[in-house]
DNA sequence: TATGGATTGGAATTATTATTTCATATTCCC
DNA sequence: GGGAATATGAAATAATAATTCCAATCCATA
């Protein structure tokens, strides 16, 4: 028999995921019951965080002995011990992404390496993911699929930062072939093919500070022809929001000098979307 | 001297919402050290849901009778009930995004209007970013960067849905100096194009399934002219997976059937910020 | 400033929960 | 198939934590 238990190279994992990781990885190597707690806890980490021993052993179909013998397996030294890493993963998860975001920050410019970079582009799409969700306007989102829904072609508008969305958008509403025009034109036509709208159509203007002055003027130009805009922008005191018939403000969080487009790509295909379910709805009703 | 205690008409609440209003509510009627727990309870509730009555009452200031006291005021039989609410807002938060996707995807099939749609949208974009936070690998991470820091020219690759975050690499790139070129051309250059790239330049080349034959082409064709190849795709089946020196898997979640982008957002943006501090650093280097 | 009621602190009590122990069952190897 | 090593179940035990109780204190009011 040799010295089994605790040894003093096995290293207690501290946190979740090298707690799963571990888990994983001996996975085969575990007796059937133990086995069966590690899979219940893998698929069900917060009645760990939160049950007894007892409960969590019910619910896992074991005694709670078992349990103890899994946590004493991994090297803790009991189950309360393998509960704190449970727990210690939902504090973290719900710590204010704001918080995660500037101590991100504050490693990338540490320099801790690109893995620090990516974390921070996440937790900034993310936050800015949350923040759309609690400030965004439901009446305006209706408005503004109304409004689209209604025009024969629907010109889409961006330059630099927000062209990504304007992309994803023409190609969004061709798949649901709905017609649409972006603006954008190697032969710099620009202004020609905006002449071409009328206020039958309906414009997708997105620009973001510091607003691309081309973005401004065709706006501008736009809607002095009665064509209305939907445009989605970053504060009341964008240029873009006096043409507006309807605009929403997105605050996107950045990182390493930039914006996530996250929010503002969930609200463009929100708005494709919605467009193309009104129109079916309301072609349906024609029929009927 | 009116009937006090738990009258009938005093619900307890039962959500943290309705107990944080609650509490907000009575806070100035309420006695001194009771109030004190009220405010620490409030600030920091992830305390409340993991401590023991004697560690919150500790760092609360006040004895654990207090805090059984402060519970039974709003209604609660005990300190313990009172916890329970505390713990299932953090189950609530945390419950996986998965689950919630799945709800909304349902809610939205019932033509629950257009809000759903949106959360849908930011359900999957939080889901990816999730997914792919976990499953990154930080080698590839490290090793991709180092290629393409050495490219003379970075050349980027993609169409369709990806086009977007092709246009949003490509205005990074150009943002931090780094010489670049998008490989899109209104006027079908593009296979001209490709052959001007040389085993000293490199590729960013993004794709999913169903991959674009014209992508694949265009990235066999510059594979075979030696030139690296980093590939953003979504599976190891995928053809770009076999040309490519670095790939990553990025597994996005869909909703409404359109693909979010926001975990490829990410990662071509870590990239891109992770080429130009690499280069900056090695510029930095040389001159010392 | 005296008095009654409300509030608080701290220890005693009770309840709950984790852990240990030991008998029994299972598995693996010779 | 026999026997050792390992795994499991169930109950006993130890530890921990919630609750209660009572004396001391505070506070408003007459």
């Amino acid at each position: 028999m040799s010295l089994d238990g605790p040894t003093m190279d096995e290293r207690v994992p501290r946190d979740f995921e090298t707690l799963r990781a571990t888990i994983l990885d001996r996975r085969d190597s575990l007796p059937k019951r133990i086995a069966q707690v590690a899979a219940y806890a893998l698929d069900n980490p917060d009645d760990i965080a939160f049950g007894t021993a007892a409960s969590i052993a019910a619910s896992a179909g074991v005694q709670p002995s078992t349990l103890i013998r899994f946590a004493q397996q991994l090297g803790f030294d009991g189950f309360t011990s393998l509960q704190q890493v449970f727990r210690e993963r939902l504090r973290e998860r719900n710590s204010s992404y704001d918080e995660r975001l500037q101590a991100l920050r504050a490693k990338a410019d540490a320099g801790a390496g690109h893995r620090a970079i990516f974390d921070g582009f996440v937790a900034a799409a993310s936050t800015s993911l949350n923040d759309i969700s609690r400030t965004l306007d439901d009446a305006h989102l209706e408005d503004a699929i109304s409004l689209l829904a209604k025009a024969q072609t629907i010109f889409v508008l961006a330059k630099r930062r927000s062209y990504p969305v304007a992309t994803y958008i023409a190609y969004a509403l061709g798949k649901l072939k709905i017609r649409n025009q972006l603006i954008e034109s190697a032969a710099g036509l620009n202004a020609e093919m905006v002449a071409f709208a009328t206020p039958a159509d309906a414009v997708i203007a997105i620009s973001f500070s510091p607003y691309a002055p081309a973005t401004i003027e065709e706006a501008r130009a736009i809607s002095e022809q009665g064509v209305p805009i939907v445009a989605i922008t970053d504060s009341s005191f964008s240029p873009l929001a006096q043409f507006a018939s309807v605009w929403f403000e997105v605050a996107e969080a950045d990182f390493a000098g930039f914006r996530s487009l996250s929010a503002t790509m969930a609200l463009a295909m929100a708005l494709t979307v919605g467009v193309g379910e009104k129109r079916r709805d309301a072609s349906r009703k024609r029929k009927a």
